[in-house]
DNA sequence: CTGTTAGCGCTTTCAT
DNA sequence: ATGAAAGCGCTAACAG
């Protein structure tokens, strides 16, 4: 018994009122009597026309309060990813109070034009895979909020990746401070190609210039090594596309077969420490005793684990509120987050 | 140097032809010739124009390509629970490669007045908390999926939450048939009273008639009980507002401090399971020998756990599918789903 | 305080 | 194959 379907003109038209009128009623109470207002409202309740089409509204007036959601890759990955689940929330607890909704887009379209007509703008969650969608958001008239990476003068939110790098590269390093032991390093890196493939990462397939997150933190490990003068070389670097169990499984257990086998793990997140300190336990290794590990993130599971990993704890829900911040007041600042090393025992 | 902003009109203008040819050339190829499109087309693409305004369009077109994904509390929730993350990626999986976007709503709102005019329906991921709300959903004039609880004759996904409820129970209660133990069972119930408190649920406090999917698998754990001649009194029963580890945890510390000490936790998630599982171990209990657990979901967590939990395992993301699949074919099918018994060392 | 009216940008008959 | 024009439902400027 849905019945008929009003609109402010049919709704206007059957209590006798101009549409003008009713359009007042529920968007600028000051424009008319407090009681007629009373009225028109209480009667189209009864009536069931819950104000006016939002659509049309939209259209008329420019604004959606629809905030798109740019997120690396498909939208199936970002769920699964704990810290950009964080990340969500802390965008979410910002703008829902707001009656602001999130559209989640996916960063592997090539451009933005199914939804750009719907939102005031967008949070771009890390740099999107696709270029070309880069390259659309840029020249865009819409409103930008870029996280972990910089788009030409837009807003953005991120942390010193290189530094935290460092630190955390550094704690894995102590104990081989006074040369009585050699460190045998790799380093599971996370999305250092643009490739979905599982592989070494030789210096000369990364490009000249980069400035993703995770050269950011490739360069501060090695700066840290350079710092220790331990040296490693070019072919004990992985790639792994994505930050999952399964993947990092199979990069963790290529890594921990070369010659000399690795007594120090850094690595590009915490799912991929997990996962490699798990295949290291399953060898038979000790953790730290035979093989230090560091992550990165500071997700809650790598704190539980048996033992808990060394990390660089970002707080990835202030990022998220802080962008969507960012987004309301419409400021075009540049936002640098700390960070905190994270002690555990799995160095 | 984004420039004049194109509108179809002026871009017609400005070309020379009318707007209805701009048109057509956009959406439908057949109504002019094969040249003069391709023609249109590059010279809009040169131009900076990407096309029809999609929400002019929408408004003209009563369609949105954008369904709401209606979630059972806040946004910030769902993106925490590892099942309904993967319930989304079922759902993000099949409605990506259609073209259809998804806009993230809460179940808290009291009405879906914002994003109604701007989507073709909703998939709802449980019952909706606001109980306006579902009532709203219920008379609106867009197609809707409910999944884990019923809309008056919409579509629907669910899993016979009572059997599987029943299997598992039984599974944890193997060890006491013969009687020469006693069983002392406590139930951490999700959801089971409307509240935000963790409590216990006093057989008063239960509503008389409630088909939600706590107390589905309440029923199930029940008649478990029954049928093994196990009693349990109605102070052993807890309600805990929200599938987290620190709620489940207290929950949990409660549950262990009665008298007689639980030698049997029913969890209706893993994620509590996994949060009782913890605080037992830290109180010194041995699982399984001193208390038997089971939870609910099958999430990856519970199962590298040691000790494994035992648990229903339902596919959250063929759930997701199923959903978007009824909504993309405007089906209005009553859907149940299998789960599966998955046997841990919990028990 | 109320009513009239011109668009917002588009799609879709209906003529031509 | 193309063009003119109506209208999707609304807001805001303006006149009364």
């Amino acid at each position: 018994m849905t019945g008929k379907k009003w609109t402010l003109k049919s709704i206007a038209a059957h209590l006798g009122v101009s549409n003008a009128t009713v359009s007042n009623a529920f968007n600028r109470p000051d424009q008319l009597s407090k009681q007629k207002r009373e009225e028109i409202l209480s009667a189209c309740h009864e009536l069931g026309y819950f104000g006016p089409n939002k659509a049309a509204r939209s259209l008329r007036k420019g604004t959606f309060n629809i905030v798109a959601l740019v997120l690396p890759d498909s939208v199936e990955y970002m769920v699964s990813d704990p810290v950009a689940s964080s990340f969500m929330r802390g965008v979410a607890n910002v703008l829902e109070p707001q009656g602001i909704n999130l559209l989640l887009f996916s960063g592997n379209a090539d451009n933005v034009s199914n939804v750009v007509d719907f939102v005031d703008g967008f949070i771009c969650y890390g740099r999107p895979r696709n270029t070309k969608l880069i390259a659309h958001l840029a020249v865009l008239n819409k409103e930008v909020v870029a996280v972990d990476f910089e788009l030409n003068g837009q807003a953005s939110v991120n942390i010193n990746n290189h530094q935290a790098a460092y630190e955390v590269a550094n704690q894995a390093l102590r104990a081989f401070t006074d040369a009585s032991k050699e460190a045998n390093v790799a380093i599971l890196g996370l999305r250092l190609l643009d490739t979905e493939l599982i592989c070494r990462v030789y210096d000369h397939h990364l490009p000249k210039l980069n400035t993703s997150i995770a050269h950011q933190r490739l360069a501060g490990f090695r700066q840290a090594l350079q710092e220790s003068n331990v040296s490693m070389s070019d072919d004990r670097t992985w790639n792994i596309p994505e930050s999952s169990e399964r993947w990092a499984r199979i990069a963790a257990k290529e890594a921990l077969n070369v010659q000399p086998r690795p007594n120090v793990l850094l690595c590009m997140s915490d799912l991929i420490a997990l996962a490699a300190a798990r295949e290291a336990q399953e060898q038979g290794l000790k953790v730290p005793q035979e093989l230090k590990i560091v992550g990165f993130d500071g997700i809650d599971e790598a704190q539980l684990f048996n033992p808990a990993i060394t990390t660089i704890h970002q707080n990835s829900e202030a990022k998220g509120q802080h962008a969507a911040e960012l987004f309301i007041n419409k400021q075009k600042q540049q936002v640098i987050l700390p960070f905190e090393l994270r002690m555990g025992q799995s160095t």
